[in-house]
DNA sequence: TTAGGGTTAG
């Protein structure tokens, strides 16, 4: 009865989407086979496994792991339709998967943390001579840290050589820089100074460590293993001092920035146009648009030419510390110089537009998106849904949410955690429905719901008089290992 | 996937 009645009210929420969707008018990757969305049409819209099969097995589809690769990255956020799309095609009569696909299906596995699945993809892919490369322990070993699994991540580094995969120096580097940039730098700079003799630490596993310690914003650290670094003979590079510099304007430390940027044109480094884009960027972010605009002539003075990244810095900074007027400028003035505005750019002056509350403006630019054929993502979506929820117009959120369901570009899990919250805004029983409709939804496909998202729904339905559903969120917040340790089932 | 520059809001 509860199923009925929410189909009744909110049919305008499809969970999938319709058989004859307008597919291709909706989605904006113009540059993918028109085949891969097609095929995650056909995917999403499946209920049956032996018919899906069937299709996927006919001869008419050429498959090539460009296309599986395709499907994949589009099921990327139905990750259980991504990995029983990736089995079904396992068992094809003739085509067999390649290492890249087995590298996806595996980074898809571990994020749901389906690690028997992804140990398993491992076994096959051992077994068929495929792997697992480098590569593949990179993807593992990132997916742990960013589970909050660091010592996993460090164990499977350490274990590659049982899967006939060899540590070297670069890949004692790559599991550095996934400690640190899962801001375990701590752990990182332990394991580096307990393997650096071994591996022949370099300049580059340095600079990660360095990075390292910028990102936590302990600048002084970072300094003492840069003098470190010249203690044992090897030469700081541009790359060094560039994650320097961009560390002491992320610590807030404008002046001691600003200093440095000085030294390096005084000791006569190529400076270049990332270390513009930095100063740019830091300068602005610290309030100070004349001095970054004044950089940014400055570049072109000298001969370094700025690229689609610094205009964004400065379309950024523009944004949120001046006006987004003076924002378009600097947009429209890269557009006549030639630059192609990535689909960045193309965010930072949508969030710009509805922070101005132009929501108009912001949706026209997501269609000047379409006509140029740069890609709406999953972003530029969040940011129109977040505005239209935060200004009133629900429903307008709504419609885009549902324009994503049929469009090549599915929900994630910042769609969800926004939507739920703007459902409690309006303080009506019906959105409560919703909210747990989403709730539901983003479980089915492999979101993990915040423990307070479960019971902020929960306690609204049991408000708003729906016991029913509400026992049936418990039942599945028990079943996601969220429930809340007070209640038992 | 061996290192550095745009995506995040109040």
């Amino acid at each position: 009865m509860l199923t009925g009645l929410l189909r009744r009210n909110y049919s305008h929420l499809r969970l999938h989407p319709p058989k004859h969707s307008n597919f291709t008018t909706t989605t904006a990757t113009a540059t993918q086979p028109l085949e891969a969305t097609t095929i995650v049409t056909l995917v999403l819209n499946s209920s049956n496994p032996q018919t899906l099969a069937q299709s996927l097995h006919s001869s008419t589809i050429q498959w090539t792991p460009q296309l599986v690769n395709a499907v994949l990255k589009h099921l990327w956020n139905h990750g259980p339709k991504a990995l029983h799309f990736f089995n079904l095609l396992s068992h094809h009569p003739s085509y067999t998967h390649h290492a890249s696909s087995f590298d996806h299906a595996i980074d898809i596995s571990a994020r749901l943390r389906d690690y028997r699945t992804l140990w398993a993809l491992v076994s096959r892919m051992r077994s068929r001579r495929l792997g697992p490369s480098p590569k593949t322990f990179a993807i593992i070993a990132e997916r742990y840290a960013a589970a909050g699994k660091a010592h996993r991540a460090v164990k499977v580094f350490m274990s590659m050589h049982e899967y006939g995969c060899f540590q070297d120096l670069s890949s004692f580097n790559t599991i550095l820089d996934v400690l640190c940039k899962s801001k375990r730098v701590e752990m990182a700079y332990n394991l580096f100074k307990a393997l650096r003799g071994r591996f022949k630490a370099d300049c580059v596993s340095y600079n990660i460590i360095v990075n390292g310690w910028c990102l936590i914003k302990r600048t002084p650290k970072a300094l003492e293993v840069l003098k470190e670094m010249v203690e044992r003979g090897l030469t700081p590079n541009l790359t060094t001092y560039n994650i320097m510099l961009k560390g002491y304007f992320r610590a807030g430390q404008i002046n001691e920035a600003w200093d440095f940027f000085l030294e390096m044109k005084k000791r006569n480094c190529e400076i270049d146009v990332v270390t513009y884009t930095s100063v740019i960027h830091g300068l602005g972010v610290a309030g100070e648009i004349k001095r970054a605009r004044k950089v940014f002539d400055q570049m072109v003075k000298q001969g370094v030419l700025p690229s689609v990244p610094t205009y964004n810095a400065l379309i950024q900074v523009l944004c949120k510390k001046d006006s987004v007027d003076n924002a378009l400028l600097v947009f429209e003035e890269m557009v006549k110089m030639g630059y192609v505005p990535n689909s960045t750019t193309y965010n930072l002056v949508i969030r710009g537009l509805c922070h101005a509350g132009e929501m108009q403006r912001a949706l026209a630019f997501m269609g000047r998106m379409k006509d140029d054929e740069c890609e709406i993502n999953v972003q530029t979506y969040n940011i129109l849904i977040r505005y239209f929820c935060d200004s009133g117009e629900i429903e307008k959120g709504l419609d885009l949410f549902q324009e994503m369901g049929t469009g090549g570009c599915l929900p994630n899990l910042d769609t969800y955690n926004i939507l739920i919250g703007a459902m409690f805004v309006r303080k009506k029983s019906d959105d409560l429905l919703v909210a747990g409709k989403l709730l539901v939804e983003m479980v089915d496909r492999g979101f993990l719901p915040r423990k307070i998202t479960f019971n902020r729904v929960l306690d609204g339905l049991l408000l708003t008089g729906n016991q029913g559903f509400a026992k049936e969120i418990l039942r599945l917040q028990s079943r996601c290992g969220r429930l809340p340790s007070k209640i038992k089932l």
